[in-house]
DNA sequence: TCAATTAGTTACTACGATGTAACCATTGTT
DNA sequence: AACAATGGTTACATCGTAGTAACTAATTGA
């Protein structure tokens, strides 16, 4: 059967873990939500390095060649000079979205109890 | 106001990445998954370890301190011997469940035709 | 007397992820 | 002639996360 459960999330080298690790890299989401942003348009690369202003070349380049071989961005090169490279958003990563946002939108609302409590550990 | 919103989100060392950041490490989501499995009895330390084969100790100790640091395990000790520490899960981790499993569930739905397109992309 | 059990801590090591800086090609502009 | 702009690549250095092995204390059981 192959298949795979949210139980096998469990293990070690499950799939799934395998897909979640690969976002949740130091700047993936900031990339896709920065795609994102944008609606429609696509965007090229100094555009979107522009919007992550602390993004190295060589982890924008990195980052947007793993989101691409999985399917989460698409690249577009036009033969011109200087050379113009667009990126933009598949429907597999706009799908994904409202689960990202929804983690986030916990995150906003719990943000200040879990501050809270992590500075008060710090003290003892 | 010191609101922070999920446009907010984008900024580098904005305290949302920072909450999903110390959750998505390589054991925090496994832990909090196997203390969830367990219903409502708390789990002793090395019943963890048992059910978590390829964590070591070390891991398991730093995972669940961090977790309890952030207010997403309760660590009860037993002045026994030999001691006895048993840890459960939180309300506000049982109200983070839901937005993990949905991820989780995504990622199921969406694993076979992205681990195609990686395969894919690892030929060129 | 020796081993087992539990829940750790500590020092050390290894590895992968990330950062830095230099370099490339091509064209238009000053 | 030199520089800016674009979208990279490469070699190298560093940083942080995770793994390994040894050590601890107190008690029970063989």
């Amino acid at each position: 059967m192959n298949r795979t459960t949210i139980e096998d999330a469990l293990f070690p080298d499950c799939p799934i873990r395998n897909i979640l690790a690969r976002i949740s890299d130091k700047w993936s989401l900031l990339v896709i939500y920065t795609l994102d942003k944008s609606e429609k348009a696509p965007v090229r690369f100094k555009e979107l390095q522009r919007r992550i202003p602390d993004i190295s070349q060589k982890m924008l380049t990195v980052t947007l060649r793993t989101l691409e071989e999985d399917g989460y961005v698409t690249r577009t090169i036009y033969p011109e000079v200087p050379p113009r490279v667009e990126y933009s958003l598949t429907g597999r990563t706009k799908s994904l979205l409202p689960h990202i946002n929804s983690l986030i939108g916990w995150a906003l609302e719990n943000r200040e109890p879990i501050m809270r409590d992590r500075k008060r550990a710090a003290g003892n």
